[in-house]
DNA sequence: AAGCGCGCAGAAAGCGCTTGCTACACCCTC
DNA sequence: GAGGGTGTAGCAAGCGCTTTCTGCGCGCTT
């Protein structure tokens, strides 16, 4: 059916080997040789098959992306610099890979399939993108997947996830982290410093490593500003937190809670833009102003942020330099940072979503 | 070095054609011959090579999906819906397909560049989505491309994208075409409606059919009100339509540029959300109310549309529908609709950003 | 003039899997 | 008891490519 490596070379009238020294490129081929089975190529429209010359080599035109959710800009960033990176005009020999973005939507068990799928393919590389739901067993079944395929000298890189060490001799894996904690921790002490003291926080799921890591940020500014647990104020932070997951709804939700537990809040923390979006939503229906009332902050600074009404004091990541990085290490045209770790900086971006509390009461 | 099927069959004292009858399920094989099979592939850890069985199987688990912009939540939110189709958890026999998200940037290159590659890959099916570059050339080498990927067997549909007929013979692709026309006709009838009658348009590039069709609608319910070509109002109207990108620093820009063509304009269709976000930060710049002063409107509504202040009016398109429906065409599991053209419809989605306009001069 | 190296092309052995066909029991049936 | 199903398993031939190794013809050295 399809036009085959033997029917170029039939019509080269060569054999299939030089035809496929010519596509290569990696063996001398004479040049008038090489004209007549270009030819032949371009006459017979002829498209090498992948799947037959990733057998036959050993290697694939493959790179798997683990993210949460596609639809989210926060990953759609980091897949689009991504993929700019790996994908065609690349330096490859064939030009580039495939991105195979594959959407866990935050499941555990999506994650494991994903990753044999990627196995099965022999995939390139893999990436997984965004926090790690921190589970034990889980862990333990992702890392002894990722062992497999570092050990079979697929690249593995993790982006935006916390560093995870192998068990003993397999392959290394690298890490691109982001100063989450960091981030959260200048983003709080923004809000202290402006005077802020009854802070609410909503923040992602507990499961998952981002969450925490942006919670121990608060609570380490809050500590060093006296706040820690078991002075009063401290105490009424750890009320203040309300746990909801990565999107709008939650953080409407979340901020009625919070709103029930201490109606005189002036400021929120919320997980993320998204989250962000939902608190302000929610404040506004209760016929709270931001920031005359209410202060509001959120985290990735995505490019809506600046948009929202008011916009968003938020953390900004730079998410498309962390993607670009990760593309270069799973390509493996970047050397690993040594560690195998680097971490991405954070910036605060302050906007007009945060003010100095209201004098109220 | 990996573990194949014959070390699998080796442990359990088997040929490796029933290791693979078993792995596969399509040939009776004796129950306890199944187990011990089944046992051996556990303590090997064994995982199929998915290119040495798409090769002899002649099949393929990959889907390509061609996007202007992965970040784009536009596309993200195609891709998800998309994505949870064709996926893991899918009804075929090795649970569902992977979709390799190729990010075009729009650029007509890099779409034939990708489909080459798609087609290399013997891709099972492929997804083009997003507005096509009206270019005669461009539009007939992706034809030509389709209709061999479409001989070959591969399934091919187009979301968002206007059908196309393939050359003679060759197999079929179909199509999911989004409203466009009908969406941007009544969200103008919805302006006009309200008093407007000097509405600027802020629309995408020239050459996208998405911008040809979304504004056509628009004049076609210019023209429905007396205010065709020709007319002092429907010439003035013509003057007030600004080209740009997708983006919202487009629409930013264009604004601008109408605001010095027209400073009297009460309201702003633009291309899409992104777009008017854009506008309404210009016209915010410049110190004009939305919508006291200005009516501002979007399109595709997006999830951030809702949040912006004031909330969007726009033309909504299911999008997850739309996704969701070309994966199961593309999966073969829906049947093509006749004609191979489904059409999604798409909602007036009135908000705060239009009111009638103000009675100053 | 004999020997060598060099540049290029082909033969053929896989890569790891699927699958059509053959083979062998074993159990019925007449 | 012989012929014929039936139910399982294996053999072996590919799938379309890459790559090693062999081979051939030439021009060059000694």
């Amino acid at each position: 059916m399809a036009v085959t490596l033997a029917d170029v070379a039939a019509r080269a009238g060569v054999s299939s080997a030089t035809v496929s020294r010519v596509l290569n490129g990696n063996y001398p081929v004479a040049g008038n040789t090489r004209e007549r089975v270009k030819r032949a190529v371009e006459e017979l429209d002829y498209v090498v098959n992948g799947q037959a010359r990733a057998l036959a080599a050993a290697t694939s035109d493959l790179v798997g992306v683990l993210v949460n959710d596609v639809a989210d800009p926060f990953f759609g960033l980091i897949a689009s610099a991504l993929q700019a990176e790996i994908g065609a005009g690349g330096a490859g020999p064939v030009g580039g890979k495939l991105a195979v973005v594959c959407n866990t939507g935050g499941s555990p068990e999506a994650e494991l399939t994903y990753l044999t799928l990627l196995e099965r393919q022999r995939a390139a590389g893999v990436v997984l993108t965004g926090g790690a739901v921190e589970d034990d067993t889980h862990t333990a079944a992702v890392a002894a997947r990722l062992a497999r395929l570092a050990t079979s000298g697929t690249h593995v890189v993790l982006c935006g996830r916390p560093p995870l060490t192998l068990p003993d001799d397999s392959g290394q894996v690298t890490t691109v982290a982001f100063d989450n904690r960091g981030g959260a921790r200048r983003l709080t002490e923004h809000l202290l410093s402006l005077g802020h003291r009854r802070i609410g926080c909503v923040t992602g799921p507990v499961e998952r490593s981002t969450t925490r890591h942006r919670l121990e940020g608060h609570r380490a500014a809050l500590e060093a500003h006296g706040m820690g647990p078991g002075t009063g104020e401290g105490d009424n932070a750890l009320r203040l937190t309300v746990h909801g997951g990565y999107d709008r709804a939650s953080g409407y939700d979340a901020t009625l809670e919070l709103l029930r537990r201490d109606p005189g809040v002036t400021a929120i923390v919320a997980a993320n833009d998204t989250v962000a979006l939902g608190v302000c939503a929610a404040l506004r229906d209760q016929g709270r102003s931001i920031p005359g009332d209410v202060s509001v902050a959120g985290f990735d600074d995505l490019p809506f942020s600046v948009d929202a009404a008011p916009a968003l004091t938020t953390v900004r990541i730079p998410l498309q330099e962390a993607g670009a990085r990760a593309g270069r290490l799973v390509m493996g045209r970047q050397a690993p940072p040594p560690g195998g770790l680097s971490t991405i900086p954070t910036e605060l971006m302050v906007r007009a979503s945060t003010a100095p509390p209201s004098n109220r009461p």
